[in-house]
DNA sequence: CGTGCAATTGACGTGGCTCAAGTGGTGTGG
DNA sequence: CCACACCACTTGAGCCACGTCAATTGCACG
């Protein structure tokens, strides 16, 4: 069946580009079969459908493998919190496990795809499958590890060192992937970077010009170009480049 | 052994009173032994001392036994910012298991006994033991949706509600350990609060006091009672009492 | 009884929010 | 193919919640 699929060329984790940064990682041959046999890979995801809704069963994880989701939380007046956005290779739905229900709520922000991974599947097979079970691990690790950073950007530092940081993540993330670190396109709107950041819409787009004008960046709607990242390190109060983000 | 241990009152998870919220939660007796087995119990930890510190290798993670501890990063300015206050069950160094060395500090803020359970051992457990697997995974999750559900406090939340969320959260937490929840006596500063919740000390102050004004509460130095949760609760944006605070 | 940190309280300043108006790009229907 | 509607985004003006700075008090510990 492994074999056949990939003849056929079919997706599997096995040719995914981005397995490393996901739940095969350090998997044998074998094992990637296995959590390929329980993994579902449907037809993609629009703009603005959603994966879940907050108090769903908890059915399944899901790996991002093209495109961008973000995941957010509705508070009790209603308003909308987004807690990430998420590129290829990483997986949705770790806060939601202890619950059995999802906790969130996680939307497409572009055309993507995403691996359906039944959670009782995985959660078997992580019983037989050692490397599994710490890569499961590793990545929740790491997710409360950025969430618990995030919550220090917008505890202590100013709209300006958000945004800057916000941008050097990116970049570092996009890198991971193999795209470009220095120029990138945001698929996600100022309205969504600033309620991710703490910040109203005006104050992102001010800042986004002022970087601008500043030439640190150069912004033409979505498209980001990094033109000092050096400098962008230092105002987001990050030591220079190459800067370190420790994170997930 | 283990029978020993009990049969001698030994410190064990079996007659711990708070294991329901710990690792042994689920365990079966004979599984809750081995965990028993690897667990090191030693002398209090005193205000001020650390558990372990930021890129020191990970050996253990901890649980709390009794007492309070404070978990805290340092950024790239070397400014503390507080992630979490720990309390009787809780455990404590899941952020770090990604990285194999701490990502932060973990320092008591009163005398103070924890359990120490050498991770690696843990690990290995945690392969033949499926519930304490799955407890482990439960407790992760709970502690990544905690951080999204303060991120969210944080970013979005007027230090009024902020303060005002803080002191029912904890609340919260002392009822599900057996203390009262209208009373308790805080073991952490102003300034930790402050810290914690994104604002500072004088913000801090200023908002206890008027709550004590306003006779929703009544503080004296650490020491806190709530006249009016129900209140306390709106002002936190929450439903009602019992206000359903969602979080671990 | 003195030293030092925690907490309170007041006066003042400001970073980022609010409100408002205007621009630009994109999809849709006539 | 154009006109219109709808957002996303930008830009400016004014304000206020919270931070900053400073002085004082309270309290624990040696």
């Amino acid at each position: 069946m492994s074999n056949e699929s990939r003849l056929k060329n079919h997706i599997n984790c096995q040719n995914c580009g981005i397995n490393q940064l996901c739940l095969p990682y350090t998997l044998d041959d074998s094992s990637m079969d296995k959590l390929d046999s329980i993994i579902e890979r449907k037809r993609p995801y629009q703009r603005g459908e959603t994966l879940f809704r907050a108090n769903d069963p908890l059915i399944s994880l899901y790996a991002v493998r093209s495109g961008s989701l973000k995941s957010y939380m509705l508070n009790d007046a209603g308003e909308m919190q987004i807690t990430a956005f998420h590129l290829p290779g990483d997986l949705i739905g770790f806060s939601s496990i202890g619950q059995e229900h999802y906790q969130g709520f996680a939307e497409a922000l572009e055309t993507s795809m995403v691996c359906e991974i039944p959670y009782n599947n995985l959660e078997l097979l992580s019983g037989q499958v050692p490397s599994l079970r710490r890569q499961i691990m590793r990545l929740m690790s790491d997710e409360i590890n950025a969430d618990k950073r995030l919550l220090g950007l917008v505890t202590s530092r100013s709209a300006e060192a958000r945004v800057a940081t916000f941008l050097m993540e990116l970049s570092s993330r996009f890198h991971k992937r193999g795209f470009s670190s220095t120029e990138y396109r945001l698929s996600m709107t100022r309205s969504e970077i600033g309620n991710y950041l703490g910040l109203t819409v005006e104050t992102v787009s001010r800042l986004l010009g002022k970087f601008q004008k500043e030439q640190l960046i150069e912004v033409n709607g979505r498209f980001v170009k990094l033109l000092d990242s050096s400098r962008i390190c230092e105002i987001a109060g990050l030591s220079p480049v190459p800067c370190q983000l420790k994170q997930a």
